[in-house]
DNA sequence: GGGTTGAATTAGACGTGTCTAAACTAAATA
DNA sequence: TATTTAGTTTAGACACGTCTAATTCAACCC
């Protein structure tokens, strides 16, 4: 059996492969997952030891099929969590992330597939990341613009936001930027700082450029994945 | 902070003073475990430089007021689960003690209030276990008997069975033999096998007794904790 | 090509929770 | 009272996940 911060890991790793691709630093995955490197290395040996992924010394590390599959299913679990918790228990959109992190691990296949059911099989969960599907198949990845890849004049639909860092989405939960509502882009300012509109409510709000980055937009007109209704 | 372990061992030593009475002892905890006892010997250990339990060499164990807090906290999160899961996640009767174990160690809070506001603020758990209150004052025992205290031709209502053996409980969901279901003893064969007929559905189920033994009841005009709408 | 530098790895230690084997206690028995 | 016995504790080992300090590697620059 797999221990919960091997699972830790795989899930890491993972996004640090969909953000930069492999290979995978050492410091890295040592940076997210709050680690020294020397830690890192010798969980990178065992989990190699294990065949969830191959590592090339001194280069770094990529997922095997069955570390992805790993990955997945966590990711499953955090995500779809994170959706159950804003529909059914009433949390706001940006406190499930903790939650979410600390119950993935313990849940059974069975809570798996009746929290899946109680939502209706959702795609996306409330910041807007695609939730894997229950045969744990990669999904492709939707190859979203970023809000910092547009200029004055456009006008956009959010995606997706970043879960990694709740002081973020606190202030863009505030702001009204979520998965689904329509911006216009009003001004980027010098170091990349952009000012947006919020259509429905009329409300400018400027945001740094690293928050920007972290903001995956869309054309109105085209297709996404769906978005949830985001019910703050 | 407490590990799971820890909070494991409070949960089983309070379990059994309930039922035998402090002390309890290092073979108990271990059967109850399924530790060694060597192993409990040095957890106890370290319980009791943390001021949670009280020792006496080769005697046993007693918790200590702050023990039997965080045994109250872990068994509320238990019971709340186990609540929930039945009634919001159409989990059977008998599911869901092992779902509540796993989980119970790592709500927030939070989630806490949230689960026992969607339920209403209950009192007893899906196995007419009370579910302890928020402010985590000691229950008062209910001092009801037992189904092997009783004799033929009693009319009782169960008010609560044992959660510990999932075969056992499978066994009584299967019966109808739920809290809140009136029963009336019909035989007592040699060995204190008991049989018993639901009085609703006119079933009649034989019982050995050391099941008997973990079936609580009340005389059918008597006052009890409500019992749970159990809904299989 | 040799030196510098930043990152990665090895070496060695520690705390936690577990085990088995051996030693010890205390209560019951003779 | 001496012995047996059942249960408890001590002693010592191990796996896991983590750390700091020391070493090694690879890439870059003159």
């Amino acid at each position: 059996m797999l221990s919960d911060v091997m699972e830790d890991y795989l899930k890491a790793i993972y996004s640090l492969q969909m953000e930069h691709g492999p290979p995978v630093s050492t410091s890295s995955i040592a940076e997210y997952l709050g680690k020294t490197p020397p830690t890192v290395t010798s969980m990178v040996g065992k989990l190699e030891e294990r065949g969830l992924l191959e590592r090339e010394k001194y280069k770094g590390v990529e997922l095997t099929t069955e570390g992805e599959t790993v990955a997945l299913e966590v990711l499953r679990h955090h995500r779809l969590l994170e959706a159950y918790l804003t529909e059914h228990l009433d949390y706001s959109w940006s406190e499930v992330h903790e939650e979410a992190d600390a119950l993935e691990h313990h849940i059974s296949e069975e809570f798996e597939r009746r929290v899946a059911a109680a939502l209706g099989d959702p795609e996306v969960d409330p910041h807007g990341d695609p939730i894997p599907s229950a045969d744990l198949t990669p999904p492709k990845s939707a190859g979203l613009s970023t809000l910092s890849d547009h200029g004055v004049g456009d006008t956009l639909v959010v995606c997706r936001v970043s879960d990694r860092d709740p002081e973020e989405l606190e202030y863009l939960s505030e702001a009204g930027v979520t998965p689904g509502t329509t911006i216009e882009i009003t001004d980027v300012a010098p170091f990349g700082m952009v000012t947006v509109r919020v259509v429905d409510s009329g409300r400018e709000q400027s945001l740094p450029e690293s928050v920007a980055q972290t903001i995956r937009v869309r054309a109105p007109d085209e297709e996404c994945e769906d978005e949830s209704v985001s019910t703050v």
